[in-house]
DNA sequence: ATTGCTTCCTGAGCGC
DNA sequence: TGCGCTCAGGAAGCAA
């Protein structure tokens, strides 16, 4: 489901609702949900919540870390009300003062990681640069895609070379800088490479300021839809504004969307 | 090392 | 109504 706009949405939301909240516990309603990489369950009070890549990070004043990947379908909801119950409830996290988060999830991909605050994460620390910090620049980017025979859509849904780009956010910025899906990486100029990291800063904070993009069922923390696919220029569209067809083809397993007359580069 | 194919699940939408 | 197919904001785990 969500992609960086969307993850920062959700923490967005989180911060005002759940700080300063103390954990009594967390239930897991269905297995495989909630992984344990500590013994101990008495996790604190939530001190800080921060965003890598596409991963939500809950630091405790314990020195524990909650980290959570929604992948396709993952919702994280406040609830004031104790006995308030969804369809697709996967775990909850459950606070003091009897309000809880719900992990809802229909396709059930993603997780709740608990760690102790000092724990390295593989996972994390093989991701990229975060695509707004000023680490995403011209040089690091050209290092990365020297020698590349992939397509230039699949390098940027690697999440080892930009952290938190998905697919939606990846057509769009393809379109905007006029690349061409199937180009090999290795094949860029420097110019375009430099547009693709000018449209991406462009896109993600456009979309950003409105609190991400909402296909199917997206939701923020308080269940309001984000407004940014009113924005989108390729993904899921049928006509491009030059009037050309836009075309749908599969790269990496996943729709690819974009302009043959617009995106030559 | 790099690339790409399959898999984990559930549900919506479509044609027949 | 229902069946069978394809599709879906993701990424780990293999195999070549």
């Amino acid at each position: 489901m969500p992609e960086l706009p969307e993850v920062q949405t959700v923490i967005n939301g989180l911060q005002e609702k759940v700080i300063g909240k103390n954990i009594v516990q967390i239930i897991e309603h269905r297995a495989g949900t909630l992984i344990w990489h500590t013994e101990e369950h008495d996790l604190g009070s939530i001190k800080a919540i921060s965003r890598r890549g596409k991963y939500i990070i809950f630091v405790t004043d314990k020195e524990y870390k909650i980290v959570i990947h929604l992948r396709m379908t993952g919702k994280l909801i406040f609830e004031k009300n104790y006995n308030f119950k969804t369809a697709h409830c996967r775990a909850e996290i459950i606070f003091s003062d009897a309000t809880k988060l719900l992990f809802n999830d229909i396709r059930t991909f993603g997780k709740i990681e608990i760690y102790k605050l000092k724990d390295r994460i593989k996972a994390l620390e093989e991701l990229g640069v975060e695509p707004l910090s000023e680490d995403l620049n011209l040089k690091y980017l050209k290092e990365k895609l020297k020698n590349k025979e992939a397509p230039i859509k699949n390098i940027l849904l690697d999440q080892r070379i930009i952290a938190g780009l998905g697919n939606i956010y990846a057509c769009e910025i393809l379109y905007r800088a006029g690349v061409k899906p199937q180009r090999k990486g290795k094949r860029l100029r420097n110019k375009d490479i430099e547009n693709l990291i000018n449209y991406t800063k462009e896109v993600l904070e456009e979309a950003l300021k409105h609190n991400g993009t909402t296909i199917s069922d997206y939701r923020n923390i308080d269940d309001k839809t984000g407004e940014f696919q009113k924005f989108l220029r390729v993904y899921g569209k049928e006509k491009c504004n030059c009037g050309n067809e836009i075309r749908r083809i599969k790269q990496a397993g996943r729709s690819t969307y974009y302009c043959p007359r617009c995106q030559k580069k």
